[in-house]
This record gives C-alpha cells, sequence and structure tokens, in this order.
DNA sequence: GGTATTCACTTGAACCTTCAAGCAATAACC
DNA sequence: GGTTATTGCTTGAAGGTTCAAGTGAATACC
C-alpha cells in the first residue's frame, strides 16, 4: 500500500491531488533538512552558550527594540510562540539573568521584558557563532537565487497562516 | 583566489559575515513560517485523527516499505530522529495498533516495526487531509518554480548536514 | 457605582523529546 | 572458546512545550 505512489485508480477522490514524485520528495527534503538545521544551529548554541535558538532569538528581539524592553505578548507574536511558551522561557532566562520582567506603566496587566547587560554579552558573545551557522549551512551553501526563493516562498506561508489566526492563545 | 577564505573588508571580524537585510528577512521569514506550517499541518492531524506530525511520517515510510516493515534504526534514519525517539513514539503507536514491533529473524538485536491493518486505514483517511494542506499551505501557495527552489535548497542542506554526522545516537 | 466581560499573563499538569545509562546479542580478538 | 568491544534498541529521568484553568487588571454595560 503505498499512499505516494504516483499511480492511480480512477476511483480516487477527485478533490485531492497527491504530490508528484519531485514535489514529494522536495517535501521530504524540506522536512528533513529543516529537522537537521534547527536541530545543529540549537546545539551549537546550546553546547557554547548554554542557550536553545529560542532563547537566542528573543535576545535577538529585545536587543533591537526601543530601550531593548518589549511586551510579552508582542514579543510572542514577533516569534510566533505562544504567550504561554514565551511566559515559561522568559521566566528561565530571568533566573539566569538574561533579562528582567516588570509591569508595564501604563497597563497593570501588561508585562514587559528588558534584556539585561548580562544579557546583551551573551548575545554579543554568541551571535559570530549562529550567524556564521546560519551562512555556512545555509545562506551561502544554497547560494543567493534559491535563498531568496525560499524568503519569498515562507513570507507568503507566513502571511497565508497569520491571516487565518488574528492571534489567541488558541495556538 | 584566496584559498581558504573568501575576500572581506579589512575593517570587518575577519570570520564574521552578518546578514545583510534582504537575508536577515528571508531567514526570519523561514524561521517563522516553518513554525507556523508545521504547527498547522500538525493540529489537522491532531485534531481530526489524533495523530502527530511525525506519527503520520512514520505511518507513511512503513506504508513505502516492503512488506509494510521496517528495521527501527532504518526508519530512524530516513526520518532523521534519533533511535530513542522512535523507541518511544512508536510503543506509544504500538499501544493504540498502528504497528507491531518484532525482532529480526536475521540479527537477535534488531528490531522491526510493521503497519498493522488499522495503522494502514488511519494512514489512508489521514492522508487525503494532510496533503491538501501541504499543498494549500506551501506547494501551490508559492508556485512550482519557488517550491522547486525550496527542494533544492533544503536538498544541500541535508546533505550538507548528513555527512557530517555518520548515524549515532549522538543526535 | 457595581457587576460582568475581556484582556494579559501565569501556573501546574500532561505530553513529547532528549540525554545518559542500561541490556542483550553480535562481532572482534587472542 | 572466552573475554572484550561494538551494535541495536530500550529505559527512566530531566527539560521544554502545550493545554486548560486561574489571577488580577482594565473595560463595558446598566
Amino acid at each position: 500500500m503505498s499512499i505516494s505512489s504516483p499511480s492511480r485508480t480512477p476511483a480516487e477522490p477527485p478533490d485531492v491531488a497527491w504530490l508528484d514524485p519531485q514535489e514529494q520528495r522536495a517535501w521530504r527534503a524540506y522536512l528533513v533538512g529543516t529537522t537537521l538545521l534547527m536541530e545543529r544551529l540549537d546545539r551549537e548554541l546550546g553546547e557554547t552558550f548554554d542557550l536553545s535558538l529560542s532563547e537566542y532569538e528573543i535576545l535577538v528581539r529585545l536587543s533591537e527594540a526601543p530601550e531593548n524592553r518589549m511586551r510579552m505578548a508582542v514579543l510572542a507574536s514577533s516569534l510566533s510562540h505562544s504567550r504561554s511558551r514565551l511566559t515559561h522561557t522568559v521566566k528561565r532566562m530571568e533566573l539566569r539573568g538574561l533579562v528582567v520582567r516588570s509591569s508595564c506603566s501604563d497597563d497593570g496587566r501588561g508585562v514587559e521584558a528588558t534584556l539585561t547587560e548580562e544579557g546583551g554579552s551573551l548575545l554579543a558573545a554568541a551571535a559570530p557563532l549562529h550567524v556564521r551557522g546560519v551562512r555556512r549551512l545555509l545562506v551561502d551553501l544554497v547560494g543567493p537565487a534559491d535563498f531568496a526563493a525560499v524568503g519569498r516562498a515562507f513570507e507568503q506561508v507566513s502571511d497565508a497562516l497569520v491571516a487565518g489566526h488574528p492571534d489567541a492563545d488558541i495556538r
């Protein structure tokens, strides 16, 4: 029984267009490649700086924000993480002294995360390794044309999916 | 031509080439897009068939194998999962009756996972939804040219990363 | 002004993955 | 043939994410 096989029987439901062998191959390459790439980048940061890829991304976002501070909800949605996930992650990072949390002055419900000196230093130390990895394992490896295509493709994917889900914790 | 590294501007730290804004944007689109896409496909399968994306992939691999059976190690590496992860996942799937495990006749250490009737039916039921999702959210959405580029890109990524890591559980 | 609803975030349990042993079976060595 | 190393898979605990429920502040309603 081969679900992916290109051979078709006339009895097949009309509204399901299977992937042809080329598409199949590309899809699987993307699945496996992404798995390996994320794992590798995560491991590089983890071994050297005891930092996961998502923690790194949090540091980056904060470092780019005015005054190095951001509302939790904004940070969460910019990373496409659930609020809950961000709460846990930021709590751990706060215990390590990489960020501090404080409640918003203008909205008592809101919480802002701020990059600490220590968090900034760690980011500065980790960034070269990470960027080198991204270049070596993706950007430079696949070349400008294909990398640009990857960018275009996933911008469309993001747009399509963000459109459907107007924020909520339901994610 | 320089043998060890491409030429760089003298002022920059010699071994760090940052991402330019375009590259940065593409990289983040890929990160966010992949997060959202995986989450969505996983959720679709989960809600309707109580099946995760990786469980689904296991069913697919088995369905394509001769006699619907595969050695655990082969299955693991074809999915780029750790052996340990596969053990746990397959154990859960066995409890649900989707697969059965049996030890290899020719190698007493080896274990083979076999797709059950029930597992096959579940796959057949789930496949249309999943394939539709992959098409709608990626393949058809981005068009043939860019999707082909994604395939090429991640085949290179996979090759580069698989080459480095000759299998082991160290993953 | 008081109640109800919504919003922003947190909490703790359940679940999955990773990590570091652990256990058999096989292969290698002498 | 008997010891040792390696291979193939499993196990249980640790760690992170998700899910559902919970807290407190702001807003809406009357």
